[in-house]
DNA sequence: TCTATCTATGAAAACGGTTTCATGATTTCG
DNA sequence: CGAAATCATGAAACCGTTTTCATAGATAGA
């Protein structure tokens, strides 16, 4: 591989010229530009990004972390910042953290190690003392998910509203025997956040919220049939179901019609986040505007790097809607 | 941020000897050692790796092609190449070349400014000539994707065997009018492969393959929908419809049940993959090993990046499995 | 015309590690 | 007991860039 030096041999010049002519400095003559890029051309030469990370202490790669990239709510976000990101030149990590406290952290060590500039958590596993001091070693942001403490800008989603307006869609639609279901993350306060939208929407219409219909620890289409087994068991049975998520809904669905039930006469059913799935099964559900939130965070986090911002809470709050289809 | 020099003052040594403590390398006595590790742990220190990269000359790093992460089948990919990578140390670059020639080159270079160490295709856009050159700068493997020209290892299933299991389907299922709609990539045998064991399954059943049956440009659940459009508009029919992936073939029964089509009696689809979604609507499809694909990719890359193994062509074939579901 | 500023270039330092080489102490072995 | 092998450590070179500093010529302003 050539080098620099051999570059500058070559078009008989110093490293210094070289570098500026890469790096497009002013107070280089057109000649010895021209000598150089022939140069560079003839020797097939292209910085080494290694030894140009350790000089100028920065790496153009940023981490973004997400439970599970098979997740479709979260390969969307990430193709979208993966595109942002290389439009910008720079390069994305992907860190899957499988919800686990101890591959966060693991992953973690990638900024204190400089092996990246800067990290986006789309999702948050362990408290956030936790992680704070890791804000040392470069910019933290969150994306999708939020923290009180977390003095970092945030793009997200009122998971309150996202979940009221669901819920109240259901009291709209004539329920008032609603069930809740959702995934449970201590650390997230998304999930804590729905549950509080779907309480409001019920007490506002005087209904009270029942214990033995809030269903947890649920985010595949497996889980989903499992509920719906749950619900088919019951004594006294919801009418209508509130999901924390389309693939759960629709788990619900299939096996709702595996016991030849009715959606959404026998059970209506409500999913979240508006993946292609809901489309193509025809599921009601609170579409989030992912590209919007991922692009914004990207772009966040490359000025927040280029300008050396110092990191500050900074909240960008964007926008559910309602799509309504046939499980409702 | 503490570098090994101020570990050494602390501990009174040389940055040598830390640096063999960091590396475990034998001839350093259990005093030196502890008193090494008091001084990393009161520095918080930790090995900067744009140094390091640097010195070794390797990355740790291995970046993966995928067309677009939001496909399911792609994110399944990643999702276990990620996992197993980060098992053995590594960092995963995610590259969407999102079916473009030019991106797909771009990202390339990230080989050549050794900002990786090795690149897994799971597709190719560019013809191999235009790849090969950058075999110079590390090794490149294939995964699901295959090329004649291609001397890298290689990970593949034989689709050519593939479509023929799904086509010799549909025809034990006594169907002989058989559409066949997929994507089309020039640069990729896969597409050209799975005609080819359509075509060979149709001939030994003695059936003629039909030209205007012949469906391409079909990758999205939306192009499932054109394509039943286009087949209702035919005056002559067909009675089955093989597709290249299940959200084309989902989207083709989505638009069937929308226009009152009984699936599979007025038209029977085959899907592959065997994605989540074909479960859920109860597609038939013909399965891709992807964990198993995605795995061993990944450990021969690892292998080969640490015992620099010369490239060389070496085909590890694995194999399908039709699952046959309601949809035909 | 003289000085201040701008332009153009190169030598050397710096980034933060790992590896090579040299050296001395200690152990092993014939 | 002496030579060879092994153990333990540090100085210095090295990886390939970018940046700082120094220098000199050209240009502008007074």
């Amino acid at each position: 591989m050539a080098t620099i030096q051999d570059v500058a041999k070559l078009a008989g010049l110093s490293r210094t010229t070289v570098s500026r002519v890469i790096n497009r400095h002013p107070y280089v003559t057109d000649e010895k530009k021209r000598l150089v890029m022939n140069a560079m051309e003839e020797l097939n030469y292209v910085p080494n990004s290694s030894a140009r990370r350790l000089r100028k202490q920065q790496t153009e790669t940023i981490a973004v972390y997400v439970p599970r990239i098979t997740n479709p709510f979260f390969s969307q976000m990430v193709e979208v910042m993966g595109n942002y990101a290389s439009d910008r030149g720079y390069q994305l990590i992907l860190c899957q953290t499988s919800y686990s406290r101890n591959q966060e952290i693991n992953y973690l060590e990638l900024l204190k190690t400089k092996q990246v500039d800067g990290l986006i958590l789309t999702s948050i596993e362990n408290e956030w003392s936790s992680i704070e001091p890791y804000m040392n070693y470069g910019p933290i942001m969150l994306c999708n998910e939020y923290n009180d403490q977390a003095q970092v800008p945030t793009v997200y989603l009122d998971q309150i509203e996202g979940a009221y307006i669901g819920t109240r869609h259901l009291i709209e639609q004539g329920h008032t025997r609603i069930a809740y279901c959702s995934g449970d993350n201590h650390a997230s306060r998304v999930a804590s956040d729905r549950y509080t939208g779907y309480k409001k929407a019920l007490e506002e219409a005087g209904i009270v919220p029942r214990e033995d219909w809030f269903l947890t620890n649920a985010y595949s289409i497996d889980d989903g049939k499992r509920v719906f087994n749950d619900i088919a068991k019951m004594n006294d049975r919801p009418t209508a179901v509130f999901t924390g998520s389309d693939e759960v809904a629709a788990g619900i669905w299939k096996e709702a019609l595996n016991h030849k039930w009715d959606v959404p006469n026998h059970l209506a059913i409500i999913g979240f986040d508006d993946q292609p799935v809901a489309d193509l099964i025809g599921l009601t559900t609170i579409r989030q505007p992912i590209e919007n939130m991922g692009q914004q965070a990207m772009e966040l986090m490359i000025d927040s790097i280029q300008h050396k911002l110092p990191s500050k809470k900074k909240e960008i709050k964007l926008d559910f809607e309602l799509v309504k289809r046939r499980s409702t």
